[in-house]
Parts: C-alpha cells; structure tokens; sequence
DNA sequence: TAGGCCATCTGGTCCT
DNA sequence: AGGACCAGATGGCCTA
C-alpha cells in the first residue's frame, strides 16, 4: 500500500525549509523551485529507502512461517513459540514483532542445532566412533544453548525500546523471566509494546551471542 | 473513541 | 556536495 502524498502532506509543518535549515546551512542561494525541487528529490529518496525496508521486513516476515500467511492455512494458527493469548494470528505481524521474533527464532535454531550436537556426540561416543561426525557439529563453534531447559519464553521484551521501557533501566537486561514460571508471576509485565512481545531468553547468561 | 501501527515529510548528522 | 541514515512530527487507517 503506497499512500501518495505530495509536498506539503503530514509533516509540513514540522519546522519547515525556512526553519533552522536557514540558518544552520551555508548561505546557498537557491530560487524557491530549486528548493522544492531539491526536496523532492530528498523526500524521494528517503521514500525509497522505506520502501526497501518494508520490502526487506516482508522478506523477514515470510521466513517467520507461522505468522507469514496472512488468511493461515487450517484456520487460525498458534504460534509454537508465543504463549496462549498472544497476539491473533492472520494479521500481519508489526515490523518491531518481526524483528522480536525473528530474534527469538534465531534464537532457538540456535539451540536446537546446540542439541543436536549434544545427541551427535552421545551416538558418536555410544558407538565408538570417532573422526566420522562432522568436527563442525561437535565442537559447538557458537556459544548456543546447552539444553532446552535454558531456552524460555518471556513476555517482557528488555532489549529493544530500552530507551522507552522502564524495566530496561534496571540494569538486568539478559535476566530471564520465564513464561508461567515462578519468576514470572513476581516478576512485573511490563505494558510497553515491545514488552509485551514473546521472546526467548537464556537462563544461564554465559550462553549469549558474541559482540 | 483511544491507541497502535504505519507512511511520509523534514532537518540534522555522518560518510564517501 | 550528495547520499545514506536517523529521529521527531504529523496525520491517516484500523481495531478493540
């Protein structure tokens, strides 16, 4: 959906080309149409560039499968990885959900690539073998997961919108609040529309992605 | 009707 | 200098 929009539409009247662009810019004489032509060549590419984001959060979105299809498929769909209750499936998801649960996701493909090393290594070792698994899948190259148990879901979003989100202030960003988990029920829910996406979480704080 | 989400415009800053 | 990126402001659409 491109909504069009000429010069002047929302936002016009947000400061404004005579505003402080006047003055923090270097006295360069340009006509009027030269300034509106220039504007529109910035708000242009500026459009663009939206665009080529929505497009790559639409590429992200259908790799989210269980959330990409917009009408499902068998009926409503509940998301293996969201709690009861959360959001209605059918509806496309919101570009800070997809960026949340494309998190989450990576996340337990992390994991479940870290198990099944762990199952590799168990068959490897029961059977004597040794040198015919992979170097690759045994070594555990990233510092996944080590079991599922350390692989939870969590309400409150604390990473992103830290600026906005007041539990996020508190210093105990990686603190796991496991979903229906003791720690949970004590734990405040943050309302925040971030917070209220799903996520998963690591329980041991070692088992983190490098920087 | 309020709130969430979004597209667009805009000015500022950084990078090439 | 021009383009990319970012964040604030604004208004439209949609849903509960």
């Amino acid at each position: 959906m491109v909504r069009v929009t000429g010069a002047g539409g929302p936002g016009s009247s947000a400061g404004g080309i005579q505003g402080p662009l006047r003055s923090s810019k270097p006295p360069r004489e340009l006509s009027a149409e030269e300034q509106q032509e220039l504007r529109r060549k910035i708000n242009s590419r500026e459009r663009k560039r939206m665009q080529d984001l929505n497009v790559a959060m639409d590429a992200l979105r259908e790799v989210m499968v269980p959330y990409s299809s917009p009408t499902g498929v068998g009926g409503p769909l509940q998301h293996p990885y969201l709690p009861p209750g959360a959001p209605p499936t059918g509806r496309r998801l919101s570009k800070i959900s997809t960026l949340v649960l494309a998190r989450n996701y990576i996340l337990l493909l992390g994991s479940s690539l870290q198990e099944m090393r762990r199952l590799l290594g168990e068959v490897s070792i029961g059977m004597g073998i040794s040198g015919t698994v992979p170097r690759l899948l045994l070594t555990g190259g990233w510092p996944f997961l080590t079991g599922p148990g350390q692989l939870l879901l969590s309400p409150p979003e604390q990473q992103m919108g830290a600026a906005k989100c007041p539990l996020l202030l508190q210093g105990t960003q990686e603190e796991p609040m496991a979903w229906g988990s003791g720690s949970m029920s004590e734990s405040p829910v943050c309302q925040c529309g971030v917070c209220r996406t799903p996520r998963v979480v690591h329980v041991n704080p070692i088992t983190r992605f490098p920087k």
